[in-house]
DNA sequence: TCAGCCCTGGACCGTCAAGTCCACTACCGT
DNA sequence: ACGGTAGTGGACTTGACGGTCCAGGGCTGA
């Protein structure tokens, strides 16, 4: 079922249902949650289920991106606030807050999702434009810092900010398994310092020269 | 059930239990790993599963540690000679390669276990120790810098080993995600430049001030 | 030889989850 | 008013999965 003919009413079923699931799926991963335990928490029948969504794997897809979604919103302003190294800080400080706040729990909804559906692809192809979305506000980021002269001219953002996401990954895996936001706060200062070090030379990034 | 009172015969069952176990789930998941399948993949019967395990749960505790064991030897001997920038370039390429491999598939066991299981508090111990294991041979290779004067006196060698297994792990994520060996090169070689930057000045790491 | 425990085979059970079906209601356009 | 489509309720089917049970095979030690 794709969202073609729909009314208000209908719509609104339909949310609440990938709402529900978000919630759910949150909590105890997708094979842990039932259609049923969805059903349940959103107040709606099997037949509206299926009459919004083919079958799970389908509601399962509206989750991803729903998930997707939901991270971008929690981190708030700071998202679009990636333009300098003191605005990495603030935003570094937003996601050590946010994981304090669930008391280290659940980890990264996005990259929960991926480490458990990366195997089956549909499901990695919207995780994958989900990360892709997600860097994306980091490259911008870091273009703006290069055009601002801020950024040396040999460095590129766009692998920049995917060593920057995989440091706030792995952070938020080791600090979800440590229940610590130790293991979150080392890793994104790490990344951080790693961007900083390209501001002033101009020229190149320092690093290992195998690269493929 | 312990490790109590086993013949070798048994002892060899129970291990190919495991070790039958530990392969699908490496592929499946926790979750999609059905007993039956185990069990036919390991030529035993449902009587013998739950003669050497209380249930499945005990199972899945039993293949963490396996899991946790293979991540190791997979690593080889460039997991012993992680006490210099040399072999902590040589331990990269060992990663990447491994990851080539396979196609980037399957991210890392020990951290997609993390992800799916860290909710669950014996698991989650578990995991945590593996971990710590793992991340102990990166402690004890920058300890051996340090004493040899080759790190600052002022940097902590396990926050810089956490530092980098957040890299690594971080790396693994969005590699399986992408199905490219790009973000795992681009996150481990921003860990060996960060522990480049503590080689030479011997009083601060350099970070963000803020961090508790 | 024989008792006793480790070990094994496989039928069986209860539960629960995904998915189907059909009768029904609510709304929209004409 | 009325036909058609969107939307809803909930019982039902099917099958897989975790877990139980018990009878029997096989090794070991006295």
């Amino acid at each position: 079922m794709t969202t073609a003919r729909l009314t208000p009413r209908g719509a609104a079923t339909r949310a609440r249902i990938v709402e529900a699931a978000a919630d759910l799926v949150q909590v105890h991963g997708v094979a842990e949650t039932s259609l049923d335990a969805v059903l349940a928490a959103s107040a709606t029948s099997k037949s509206q289920m299926y009459h919004y969504f083919a079958d799970k794997d389908a509601l399962v897809l509206a989750v991803i991106d729903r998930q997707a979604q939901r991270v971008l919103d929690a981190q708030g302003q700071t998202l679009h606030e990636l333009d300098s190294i003191a605005g990495l800080r603030r935003w570094r400080d937003t996601m050590v807050e946010l994981q304090a706040e669930v008391g280290c729990v659940g980890g990264c909804p996005v990259g929960s999702l991926a480490a458990e559906l990366a195997e089956l692809p549909a499901a990695r192809a919207r995780l994958e434009a989900a990360f892709t979305r997600w860097t994306g506000h980091l490259v911008d980021g870091f273009g703006a810092m290069q055009e601002r002269g801020e950024l040396g001219v040999g460095c590129n953002p766009s692998d920049l900010a995917t060593a920057v996401m995989a440091a706030l990954q792995g952070g938020l895996l080791l600090t979800q398994t440590s229940r610590t936001t130790r293991p979150l706060e080392l890793a994104l200062d790490m990344a951080i310092d790693h961007v900083a070090a390209q501001v002033g030379p101009s020229s190149d990034q320092g690093s290992a020269p195998g690269g493929g």
